[in-house]
DNA sequence: TTGAAAGCGCTAACAC
DNA sequence: GTGTTAGCGCTTTCAA
């Protein structure tokens, strides 16, 4: 790496020319600075970020931490977060916490070192069944900036981006309606998450404003990937459906190919919904209607209020609360 | 953030004291380590990662260059290259290059700002198709330590971790074969990529060996996601085929579904298997036969090379190509 | 118009 | 056993 002092002695100037040069300082002549950014551009310098964030305490990177990768939610969030910080000129320090509190807890004592400026997080599964969120308690504490995404959870307080999970659930359960279906199948396999009672909040409005009575055997907790195909086989075998819902990102797919394998005669009179994105919308055949989480806006939005959050040097910062739009895409 | 120097106050000591103590110094008294040592523990002592790194030349982070975070291997991949990290001490800093070779550029250059010890690139597809790597080629002239993965490339030099693409191909292939199946349809999304030649001799070899004619209006191009589905579906309905191999994550899936579609009394005879993973296998019913890469492992490996390739002081490295080894799992 | 010096947080050689 | 000093790469104030 080629420092300002190597470039100081090549041009037999000291090392605050040099870096004034480089930033246009105008108290340097107009030859000199000519001189040091030529050599600076033959030499391929770059301001080391490390010295750089020791002098500033700015760093001008963002910590992450996503609870599941493999997860295409958190995988089009995480794309989300990434463009919008470099274009913010910010990176991105990520880490998984893979659904562990412990894990989630390792990552916050690195991201907590002095190398980030605030980071966003989305809490993973354990944390939320078990209501242990000390430790971002004690980062608010120690007054960390950061920004929750998705999962968020009312106790903390922060910025938080996330979707009208009712409301989404329960557009998407009135366009089935539209349609003219009553008898819909509720699939879900977030039970675990707090997310998971507001969507089934929102699928329970929209069937009392059209006056249907819910019917508790017609929600499935798929959970357990284990037994999610033969709890949906089980069901498709002996209900009377007209539809199917999922609120998560997987059910719908499943739901629809054990549809054709069990009552293929069906298929064309089922209308199957869930949460998806373009492309995963078209692993299924006919490809899926979905409901779109607009991901990458979320992402987006979330770096967006972090980096507000980072400037912002007032002791008593007013927290937003985004609600990301979801849409209906009909295909 | 806590430094040394408030310790230092605190306790009425040096900052070299402090520093020694918590390093357990065996020229510090055990008297004053303790009391360092609580002090520390109860303030939440962290030493700043940039004046370590500074001082050291040694950041123990890596960075990470994906080209494409919402593909499931590479998610999957990530997930391996976070996990053996972590395990080893290391942060990573990550960046999607989405494919494009300017993005990825951009990367290397945040990379190269004296953050890192090294990074694990898989390059994008621009960057394969027009075949152009100077960036790396530059990384390496400025000796800049890193590994390749999955779309790995002979003409950088460097250690390399990739599955046996051919040999994997071929070993699906003959699992067709020996399932008695032998009008094999031939998918694939990645027709961009230089690994998809590997995976096509795979099949030929396959086929070759057992003396089955290939068939060119077998091989489906369906590199395009807008077409993909009509492709699929004129051949479905226009061919007599036995079984189908996807070389990619998500055509068996889709090939699968359009199969019950068109030709539903078909299903029980064919045979489909492609990529995929425990997971994503099952979002097809009856859950697809597959073809694992080991994605995991993939990162892991990646993950051991580079810090071995990072401990090695010798100014002529023995560069390693690992394959990892893949295997036809039966559902 | 340029340079010297201090300091961000840390470690390590060396002195006391 | 503990402290002083220098230095990693950089910016910035102040002096020349």
């Amino acid at each position: 790496m080629t420092t300002l002092k190597q470039l100081a002695k090549l041009l037999n100037v000291s090392v605050s020319t040099v870096s004034k040069a480089l930033s246009d300082a105008d108290d340097i002549g107009e030859e000199t600075k000519k001189r040091v950014k030529e050599l600076a551009e033959t030499l391929n310098y770059k301001p080391n970020k490390l010295a750089l964030g020791l002098k500033s305490n700015v760093t001008n990177t963002l910590g992450v931490v996503i609870p599941d990768i493999l997860n295409p939610f958190f995988a089009e969030v995480l794309y989300g977060i990434q463009k919008q910080a470099n274009k913010k000129g910010y990176d991105t320090l990520v880490c998984i916490s893979n659904e562990s509190t412990q894990t989630e807890i390792n990552a916050l004592e690195l991201l907590k070192q002095g190398r980030i400026d605030g980071f966003i997080i989305s809490p993973a599964s354990e944390t939320i069944q078990t209501n242990n969120f000390s430790h971002l308690d004690a980062a608010k504490n120690e007054r960390i900036k950061f920004v929750m995404f998705d999962r968020v959870d009312n106790k903390i307080e922060t910025d938080k981006v996330s979707i009208d999970d009712q409301k989404a659930v329960f557009d998407a359960t009135e366009w089935l309606i539209s349609k003219g279906k009553s008898k819909i199948a509720y699939l879900s396999n977030i039970e675990n998450l707090n997310i998971s009672s507001d969507r089934r909040n929102g699928f329970h409005e929209a069937l009392a404003k059209h006056k249907i009575d819910p019917n508790p055997n017609f929600e499935l907790n798929l959970t357990n990937i284990e037994t999610a195909h033969k709890t949906i086989e089980s069901f498709i075998k002996t209900h009377d459906f007209d539809a199917a819902i999922s609120v998560d990102n997987n059910s719908a797919i499943m739901f629809q190919s054990l549809l054709k394998s069990f009552r293929p005669e069906l298929v064309d009179q089922i209308t199957c919904i869930g949460f998806a994105n373009a492309k995963t919308s078209k692993l299924a055949y006919p490809p899926l209607s979905y409901i779109n989480q607009n991901a990458t806006k979320i992402g987006e939005k979330a770096v967006d209020l972090m980096i507000e959050r980072i400037k912002d040097k007032s002791d008593n910062p007013s927290y937003k609360q985004i609600k990301i739009a979801t849409d209906v895409v009909e295909v």
